[in-house]
DNA sequence: TTAATTTCTGTGTACGCCCACAAAATTACA
DNA sequence: TGTAATTTTGTGGGCGTACACAGAAATTAA
């Protein structure tokens, strides 16, 4: 092991401008309380000696306290949210030395009565920090004024609100990952097929509203690319599973030379099933999402390509932003699109 | 900011043990000197308490100084090695606190002497890593026999090569990405086209033997899919094009019926030209890795599909192995296949 | 000019861990 | 049994930063 060159610390920029530590540390950290002439001396030693912060000695040192609230979606084994949540907690681990703490609150994201709860569980208990998924605009918006008034940062996950001064999004392109979903699915039915396009509604609600945009991103590239093609929407409904078989064997007895469809959610695999049982496993599927049920079925050959877009990924770097943000005053870039990941049965393993 | 929950620090597995910090210390490193008895009381200790050191006290107080070299390809600007050595410039920056010191050599890697050099520039610094590509098979198996000798780990990057006991390998699985080459080839190719593999050789020399695999890879998909498929190969001089130019105009003037090429290696923006200069802009490209001229090519829709394999992330992620098992004894994962990433148009500004 | 404030500055301790060194306990050997 | 050699254990200083607190300097009030 070798030598190590000097690194600067406030130590030396300390003698260098000839003032203590502690001054140097208040110019550092702006804290005030330091006469013009001072801070003008600590500026010019800083300006030569290309000071970096040790931030492991940071980290030690600061005594700060921080309480994290996370609010997302109910979800079940394997679901998409559980993916989410499992990013989190990597966050989570990685800064616990940091004293940061989480708490997760979930909700039903097709209830309003349930998300206004959370928020106001998340109100009462005050934290540092705020990430969730704004999934109803209206409420949402009300709940960052509300953040915002109590000057409490926090970071959209999934869903983007516009004119509120959020610190940081993660999500993906919804309307640009449709038309990948379009140039997909085109490049292996041909160009007068006609496409389904499925959405699923829950109390009469669509949950996350990625799933309209991606639609219209997906109706866009259709049209400038592949104008012949005819698509028509089905509804289905998340739990009535024996309604839905029926509505799609009518819509398939309707539109016989339907060659494709699109489930613009993580359900893929549900719709797989029903072509399944109505034997028309002919039709090629494009779906959303790396479950772990949408992946057997990619490797079945049952769905031909899947869109992916790091969820994991997307709970770890909002609770970074935030931790960055409350612990280091770190700015972040403000709205941080996702990788859209199109994935086959050939590179699935490596993802 | 709230209150913390005390967490174990060496002093509480002290306390609980009887025994001192020092001994404590002792068994969690077994540094030796520590009687059975203690060694027993401290790890009774230990197994109820979940013990978990603070990284960031531990980097505060090592003094260890760590020395890498990474030895790679020489690159111009753009070039995919350009990538790979961002990666490792970012994991030096962020383990610089820790005081890890990185020096990089360059060499040809189409001239087995340039590279016997580096070896040999590389072992004379006694370095207490190494990071690099094992082009060339036998001179690398010497040369990592002679770090086994000396101690020091060393890191695979881009190639893999079989019993030699590096510490991890981070790459993509040519093989398989050359399999999933020919399934988006074939996608937007009719079954019976014919297909132009592109090769690139300099010296006589192949560089990097992932194209090699590739090429099987893409063989073997093709075998499988679409037996009725012909192919053919061209190799190209990485340096004469005029000739090249030639070579290609007659291959295709012999072989009319060709509707596809792939590119093994990261050039497909120069295959893309002369077919512009041939005029023969109906042919469908698939190449290899996001340069900055590759990506123009996509955007024009001179090339269909990009594979890649984030040259910055093998490059950052080599690197932080070496360091964490220099500094804290940790294991990684010896084979880390990267994600095989599918680039089209439409999603490579999301990269 | 002195006292009372206010502003500014330096010092010291703590964070959790590592490690060198000293001190204590054990063993070896005469 | 005593002394030396060896093993085992405890102690203390230091890594670079944050921050509280005391003390000094400057300003204002009287």
């Amino acid at each position: 092991m070798k030598k190590a060159p000097e690194k600067t610390r406030i130590k030396d920029i300390a003698l260098l401008s000839g003032l203590s530590e502690g001054t140097v540390d208040r110019v550092l950290h702006n804290r005030g309380n330091v006469s013009v002439s001072s801070q003008k001396k600590v500026e010019d030693a800083l300006a030569q000696m290309d000071y970096k912060p040790n931030v492991y000695a940071s980290a030690l040192a600061q005594k700060k306290k921080i309480h994290l609230i996370c609010i997302i979606p109910k979800y079940n084994p394997g679901d998409y949210w559980e993916r989410v949540a499992s990013g989190i907690n990597k966050a989570h681990e990685e800064m616990s030395m940091l004293n940061v703490y989480i708490n997760t609150i979930y909700f039903d994201q097709y209830d309003l009565f349930s998300c206004r709860k959370a928020f106001e569980t998340t109100l009462s208990l005050s934290p540092d920090g705020v990430l969730f998924p704004p999934f109803f605009k209206e409420e949402s918006v009300a709940f960052t004024a509300k953040l915002n008034d109590s000057g409490i940062p926090f970071v959209f996950l999934d869903s983007y609100i516009a004119d509120t001064n959020v610190l940081a999004y993660y999500g993906q392109d919804s309307f640009r990952s449709g038309a990948i979903a379009a140039k997909l699915l085109m490049s292996i039915v041909d160009s007068n097929a006609k496409i389904a396009l499925f959405q699923t509604y829950r109390n009469g609600n669509l949950g996350s509203n990625q799933t309209k945009e991606r639609k219209n991103g997906f109706l866009d590239y259709l049209n400038a690319h592949h104008p012949t093609c005819k698509t028509f929407t089905i509804g289905l409904n998340a739990t009535e599973h024996n309604k839905n078989l029926e509505i799609l064997k009518q819509h398939l007895s309707d539109n016989p030379e339907t060659k494709g469809v699109v489930i613009f959610n993580s359900l893929s695999y549900i719709v797989t099933k029903y072509l399944k049982e109505i034997g028309r496993q002919d039709i090629k599927v494009i779906g959303y999402d790396i479950l772990q049920r949408n992946k057997e079925c990619l490797l079945r050959d049952e769905i031909h390509y899947l869109i992916a877009q790091r969820p994991d990924e997307q709970g770890y770097l909002g609770v970074k932003a935030l931790c960055e943000n409350l612990l280091f005053n770190r700015e972040t870039s403000k709205i941080n699109y996702m990788p859209i990941d199109i994935i086959v049965k050939e590179n699935i393993e490596y993802c």
